[in-house]
DNA sequence: AATTCTTCTTAATCTAGGTTAAGTGACAAA
DNA sequence: TTTGTCACTTAACCTAGATTAAGAAGAATT
């Protein structure tokens, strides 16, 4: 639990009694693997944080195709952004990957802590603002970066998580195939 | 000059007072096309709002390859989130591709703002989350569509635009060489 | 008017990464 | 124990888009 009051912490000073109101507006839960938070077609209603476990977000085109948003771990937050802001169904499925405690943040008490405690808009600004800095990069990186540097970047940025999760999955990170991961992959062991 | 206060009025209400303190810390300035604003390797100190003319934002990796970020017409926002951010140098330069009327908010100016009207932290807020989502889509897009079909997406997001700029820097928003896009529009007109 | 730049085009050739298809091993269900 | 499913691999072949190079036409400088 004290792990968001830290997330917090970093960006904003909470009193004891705003700690007491933003900890009576979430709800921690558990979740298996392979458990659904959000769906394509359907409106987002929570922010999602991690405190145990490994979440991600991602969409699937016409083919059937998955393509990775980005991966949660400990400590980070995840939602659709987009379905979360407008209310309109959204186009990303947020899924569990591994058994995971999150606190759940519903957009009604985010308005509500935006009111109470208007300090709120500038810690979630800060937390958007982080992840704009990242997309953009990544972004970036897809324009400009070949397959192989992709893939190290994305080593860099998550670290271990490379061996918990389907190689697959890294694969469709990065934009490329599984089978042409695979292919890569050795390629850079026989280095 | 309205332009502005429009673009604010959309998301937050300003009393009069607070309006002209806003105004009291912007400056409106004009640049000629070539103008840079912002360079890679410099610390950027101002967001920039577009009254009139077109700026774009773009890097530069090793190569000397050109990778267009974003274009701003009149009534949008265009920075370098990352230095403006860290206050670090940052890895974009911000150029006029058309003379433009441009009012410049200092990061001073803006932490300000921040202090002395509460709302602008909600505005800014609102502003940023509205990139987000725009540059998920678009990242999204680099992963799971094709060339062309980006363009399409190009051409719906920036409207004529498209007639305004050379189409070399349409080829780097989208992510191909100068030489496919030409190939490409080729092929496109020939339906 | 001549020179230089820049944008755009065309075409030949090349390659990173995709597609298709077949096969392996692990593990879960029946 | 078999059947199925899932993750991964390997290999042959294919293609979107890159690279290289050359030339044309307009715009800008001299």
């Amino acid at each position: 639990m004290s792990l968001i009051l830290q997330n917090i912490a970093k960006h904003i000073a909470l009193t004891v009694k705003e700690q007491e109101l933003f900890l009576s507006k979430i709800e921690i839960q558990h979740f298996n693997s392979k458990t659904i938070l959000a769906q394509s077609g359907q409106v987002c209603k929570n922010s999602y944080f991690v405190n145990s476990g490994i979440v991600r977000s991602f969409n699937i085109n016409d083919n059937i195709v998955e393509h990775i948003m980005t991966f949660a771990c400990a400590g980070w937050w995840i939602s659709d952004m987009y379905s979360l802001i407008s209310q309109k169904p959204g186009d990303l499925f947020i899924e569990v990957l591994e058994d995971a405690e999150i606190i759940v943040l519903s957009k009604e008490n985010q308005e509500i802590l935006y009111q109470e405690i208007p300090k709120f808009e500038r810690f979630f600004r800060i937390l958007i603002e982080n992840s704009l800095v990242a997309n953009q990069e990544r972004l970036m990186d897809n324009l400009s970066l070949s397959a192989e540097e992709r893939f190290e970047k994305f080593q860099n940025k998550y670290g271990d998580l490379q061996h918990k999760i389907p190689q697959k999955q890294i694969a469709s990170y990065i934009g490329v195939t599984p089978e042409f991961f695979s292919k890569m992959k050795n390629r850079l062991l026989k280095r």
